[in-house]
DNA sequence: GATGAATGAGAGTTCATTCAT
DNA sequence: AATGAATGAACTCTCATTCAT
């Protein structure tokens, strides 16, 4: 098993259930089974170790979500699979989702792992960008409808972390409402 | 002058600012004026300075969202002036906004303060709850529906701080288009 | 009522119930229900306060203990009703005598304040110094003999404050017994 | 060199001849050479240090009087070997033995800690009980005979500390003469 | 690479004392 | 004389980080 890797799990479950200030790294060693010293073989510091959580789980969410992703389907159906997709990661990695949400306002998130993680939005904007010039979505623009759509799905999943197919869709189709025109 | 407003005032500042963590007493003290001791006249704890804090700038919040509500008059009226009102506060009042925001599902926010303050969601409720009856709102669980708008709009505005009142207004709209039936 | 006396009451009553260190003069001055500032009207210090009241209630021990002695008595006679009578001002006074137990030994009754006190216990070494010219008590130092007495008594009465008289007569006798040659 | 063992050391240097309020936590490590966290790797708070310096030197007090304690000697003897035993403790220990009687009824002694001490004196109590079987020790409650020979002997002690054998000796007699019968 | 005892800066908090009222 | 809000030095304790093993 890889050490590294029982590091990240162990602080990533700390830091969701009991916060970032109250899981020190001594707890978070004995959580992942190794010495204090060991962590810092791995990470730089516990701001490092973050940032580098921080980064791993989002790259790791929007691979998961655009992974199969059919550029040439509607968009309608393009902007209901992967906002779907986006709510059964959370739904199956309430851990993840859960440190997503709690550090991605945190000043602790330095710019540059803020600037690699916007990044991933792209495939996402582009999606939008398609259904606005098909002229089924609103002539808004298109960050602004993204950080819409992604603000009203978070908040609902995070809230009903054990929603069933039917609401998760339920959702989806509230958000589509709300951009298309 | 009043010394206790003088540190909330100090305290809300640097907690948005520079993070509640990297806010210590010391620091807000000097940022208020006032020394270390007379800050624990006013406050047992920072535990209990940032709770009262929540509580007064979220009834301050709702206060103004409500107050000159007219309960009569049509469902979307009521919506969309309870929502701008909102984001009028926001804008206002970007400090205390963020706030809210970091400190929503912070665990430092204790069970008592988060009680008193979701009481104060219910007259928004309500205007849900009419436009359910009069079919014109989806017949979803109030509360979801809430906290979709919530997210949605809350998003919005925390990051186009700068938005004009044709921009609050288009989001305000985008939020009863996905809730209308 | 007298404002001073009501403070060294006060201060009395939580030293010996709560310890010297929790006992703030804030809450001091609450008891004694005055204000904080008005305490350093009568008493320029904690310190200060402290060895007055120290120094008062030794002299009201040794006072209570002296007055009446029959100087012409027999010496045990002296020696009996001299103890008994520290034994009743202890049974009588509980806080007054452990506060002084307590107080005794503290880096915090000054050299000064120290020195006052121990003169009062001269008219009692008198007592043994009289018999031991009269070959009845041990040819030992006179204040290692005072030491010997007080310790023995002190410690017994402490631990037994609601000893009967035939208790407190066992106690003196067995002190007597001791000294005696 | 153990850390641990000096940090004791230190605090217990400390602790009597500045007092415990006196001796801050800062003190104690730069007496025992080391930094301010490496005190609490070995004791939780300053009151566990306490009580554990305090049932430590309790309980080699109690090892040094009892051990070699010949109980088939006659119960005088016992007596006089035992008191003396105490007395040179407390000569070749000043230190350790002042400390005892500064904390002995001090408010940081837990009552677990005390309970733990209490039990020590249990085969003291049993030469007195046998001396009061022969008839040759008062009839007197046995814990009471115990505090008063200690408390005699211990304010003898405690005041002249550079005593020698025959000054022991004198003293150890004169608490015989009170409790026999 | 792995470890955890050692470290000390810095945190939150207390409280004797002051002083304007 | 009486008051108590204001103060900040000094306290206990935490914890990210280091480094000898």
């Amino acid at each position: 098993m890889n050490k590294k890797d029982n590091i990240l799990k162990a602080a990533l479950k700390l830091f969701v259930e009991q916060g970032e200030q109250a899981s020190s790294m001594k707890w978070i060693a004995k959580e992942a089974k190794c010495g204090i010293g060991t962590m810092y073989n791995y990470f730089q510091s516990k701001d490092e170790l973050i940032n580098e959580l921080y980064v791993e789980i989002k790259t790791k969410l929007f691979t998961n979500i655009l992974e199969e992703l059919n550029h040439s389907a509607p968009v309608k159906q393009q902007f209901v699979e992967t906002w779907l997709k986006a709510m059964n990661f959370a739904v199956s990695n309430p851990l993840e989702y859960t440190f997503l949400e709690i550090f991605s306002h945190s000043p602790k998130i330095s710019k540059q792992a803020s600037d690699e993680v916007n990044e991933l939005i792209y495939p996402v904007l582009e999606i939008f960008e398609k259904g606005k010039k098909e002229g089924i979505i609103k002539d808004i623009d298109t960050l602004q409808l993204v950080i819409f759509t992604n603000g009203a799905i978070t908040s609902s999943i995070l809230r009903s972390p054990n929603i069933d197919e039917n609401g998760k869709k339920a959702i989806v189709l509230m958000a589509w409402d709300a951009i298309k025109s």
